[in-house]
DNA sequence: AGATATTTGTTCGTATGTATT
DNA sequence: TAATACATACGAACAAATATC
């Protein structure tokens, strides 16, 4: 039977709900200071070691930061897209995302994410755009230098979300890319030479830019949805390589069981 | 002056992560048990107070879970749905996230999701949704059964949700659902009395289910479609019906700045 | 049902590290 | 350099929860 929840909560617990309240009643913003360990101590009537848990839950939660010294203490702070994502991938750790679940949402939302940058992308961005693309504009001399062009591909799509206005969108396609960079399973494809594919990607992401400057919204959406499509084939195809490659390599297929859960955050 | 990083990490940090290492490497699985309090104190040599506040960051992260008693310990624990969100809203909290920039994925996600579900779903799950729209399927008596009717309304995607094989998809569907729950700007306007659109989203859903039914996913695709832009634009149209009133009350707008932002996880 | 043993949860006192002045 | 104010870490003891007998 499985137990029903605990009656009486953690002192602990508490104490965070408490704190969470009062930072949304007091409306407190980012750098602004919660009170010290000593006051927290007799406001709660709690030991130190019980302030300190608490402190320590919000602080993983990136509610806050504390620092050491005079003047230091908690100090509410905005989590950080990095963690927010880390946090993210505890939760999907466990829940075998598919390469192609990965692009059923990248060939939908990437092209809305660029119809929504085109218009703040500016010439600034567009260099930063061409930059990128310099890193795996020719033949790879190692695996080095491979992998860090798989990972530039991706960062491309990753500077067009910035210059996005939907926050809630841009978060998510870079979210879906951090997710091919840390899967196993691509990893694995990511370190396959495949001078077709990358030579494709950059007349897509060329013709993306050209389309972009003219301010061709249909265009640019079209061509992000053939590059998505193409990119997702393209992996898969791959995939269904190193997995024939399996067949034959009992050792190499029990190292790709073992190697689908990279790391938690 | 901005402070470069800490050079010397905390020692709570450092078991944090040395513990998430083990984690992985032993292939912990949910249930598994961790060393307690007692062992890790001489594994780690730190004091009890530096092995709780890292075992709190674990399971505020979702990663375990302890128990008291013979036999309790940290034992290893998926993160629920639901605290996943809970951390993620945290992130957005701050994000200026709007009615737009929802439905912007709403609309395209959605419709995926309901072909992705249409092929589980089953005479059970069928019933599940009839049951959700009976919720729903008439003038609601007060301001409560009205509140209750919008909630009901959302949670007919999250059963449908429940049925897609892409999890990252339902993941994120639910996720809106959820982010259109608690943003404050959306309750103001869920407690609006609105009985066309009531109706009218009845009447989606019923010939969602028809084409369901009949396994014809181009339809599937199209009536979410048009649901979504339809709930949108109704969800904006009252938007600026309470946006025309806030400029003729001052108080009131005041308290729509200060409800903007509702909890936190 | 009640006693007991085991393990986490909490408290207190103290000492150390770190940043500001 | 020294004094100060704050977080960080340690250790021993006690309280509460819970499985087992």
């Amino acid at each position: 039977m499985e137990s029903d929840q605990p009656l009486r909560r953690k002192r602990t617990d508490e104490i965070v709900d408490a704190i969470k309240r009062t930072i949304v009643e007091h409306g407190l913003q980012p750098g602004d200071r919660l009170p010290q360990e000593r006051e927290l101590i007799e406001q709660f009537a709690a030991s130190k070691g019980t302030i300190r848990e608490a402190l320590k839950a919000l602080e993983v939660q990136g509610l806050i930061r504390t620092r050491t010294g005079p003047g230091g203490g908690a100090f509410i702070e905005r989590m950080s897209e990095q963690r927010a994502m880390s946090l993210l991938s505890n939760f999907l750790f466990a829940k075998e995302i598919s390469i192609a679940d990965i692009y059923a949402l990248r060939k939908v939302l990437e092209p809305l994410t660029a119809v929504s940058a085109m218009a703040n992308i500016e010439e600034a961005g567009y260099r930063r755009l061409a930059d990128i693309i310099a890193i795996y504009d020719h033949e790879p001399a190692d695996a080095q230098e491979r992998w860090d062009q798989r990972m530039a591909e991706l960062d491309f799509h990753s500077v067009v979300a910035e210059y996005a206005d939907n926050a809630l969108l841009a978060f998510t396609c870079r979210f879906l890319q951090r997710l091919l960079k840390e899967q196993a399973v691509c990893r694995d494809i990511y370190r396959q030479p495949r001078p077709v594919l990358r030579q494709r990607g950059i007349a897509y992401q060329r013709e993306l830019i050209a389309a972009m400057r003219r301010g061709d919204a249909d265009a640019v959406h079209t061509i992000m949805s053939d590059h998505m499509a193409y990119a997702e084939q393209a992996m898969l195809d791959l995939q269904a390589e190193l997995q024939g490659d399996f067949l034959h390599d009992p050792v190499a297929r029990g190292q790709g069981e073992v190697r689908r859960r990279a790391t938690i955050g």
